[in-house]
DNA sequence: GCCGTTTATGCAACGAGTTGCACAAACGGC
DNA sequence: GCCGTTTGTGCAACTCGTTGCATAAACGGC
């Protein structure tokens, strides 16, 4: 359901075609819903069946391999803001690095886990400069509106993550570490 | 494929029936990967199918409705072995709660928010509390062998995780009260 | 002996995300 | 004028997770 409304408030923000929304969920938007432009084209004709966005500019264009502008309609903005307030339970974390663990500590086979931790910790490290970028070059300044102020507020969210998922992993490696010296 | 090794694990670390494996996702093993009954009835029979894991006890009996052991075979342990090395990217995470600040910055539609964030970090709340007892239950004495420490490590992540989040969640709840004063 | 609950296994349909690929117009080089 | 690349839209098949329900034995109460 979330990405969904994902699109209807990228769409919100500005009106866009299937690609530029793409382009959005690659950089910004993407970075707490991402989405490929398979599953963005499939829902935007769902949306578009629902009647929650609609075709702008120029309809006679037949479509195939010509850019096609959409934006929301009242009916869109009215069941985002219905969505807003619908109780939701955060999603179940799943991680393959833990179950990976577990299943070290079972069979005894530690070496691969190592590798394994060591990648994460770049993936993560990566992850936050790129937010870090994104705050200096945003969010810099003191003085923000209520919209800039969210959306700090969602970075920050991601920078949290990254950050803790960047301590435990240096933890992990200390103590598998340790664990292949004591062997 | 994470579930498919997550089995694997739990039956390396004991023989079970499918029920047993179940209740096992629901307390320690599904903090970091759950898995439904269905799902996991679903895998076992395909992990049967490709030999991963046999039947353990009275192959005479039928079935439906009787308690069925199995464990894991040789092959079944191999696979194992080899997974665990294997390259895995940090899957996406995914925050719909975020998608919801976007859509009320977007919108201008506060109210429900809060109420959300408040929801969240009530959960998270109740997490980290049931993370903490475990490590009070199973880890408290320093002593312990390579096993231990890695299931603490995971449970670590667990923590880390949860910690970030109800921060964030606090952060988030002074945000959107001043926003909603200063209106 | 019947009947509701618990234990246990399982199917079917759906929804969401992934992977691989096809098709079409436009643009730039030569 | 042809050809490769870029821009853009889209289908199909598959995997994984969720929801709802079916089936069957065993146990306990009365």
């Amino acid at each position: 359901m979330s990405l969904r409304f994902a699109i209807i408030t990228s769409l919100l923000e500005r009106e866009a075609t299937g690609l530029e929304l793409t382009r959005r969920f690659d950089r910004s938007f993407g970075y707490f819903w991402p989405a490929s432009h398979q599953q963005i084209y499939r829902e935007l004709r769902s949306l578009l069946d629902a009647g929650l966005i609609e075709e702008k500019g120029d309809p006679a264009r037949p479509g195939r391999g010509q850019p096609r502008v959409v934006g929301v309609t009242e009916e869109g903005v009215a069941s985002l803001r219905r969505w807003i307030g619908e109780l939701d339970e955060p999603r179940p974390e799943r991680s393959s690095l833990a179950v990976r663990i577990r299943a070290a500590a079972a069979t005894g086979e530690l070496g691969g886990v190592e590798d394994a931790v060591r990648r994460h910790l770049a993936a993560h490290t990566a992850t936050l400069e790129t937010y870090r970028e994104i705050e200096r070059r945003d969010f810099a300044d003191r003085l923000l509106d209520a919209e800039g102020e969210l959306h700090h507020l969602v970075l920050r969210s991601g920078l949290a993550n990254e950050q803790a998922w960047i301590g435990w992993c240096e933890d992990a490696l200390e103590l598998l570490q340790r664990l292949r010296r004591s062997e």
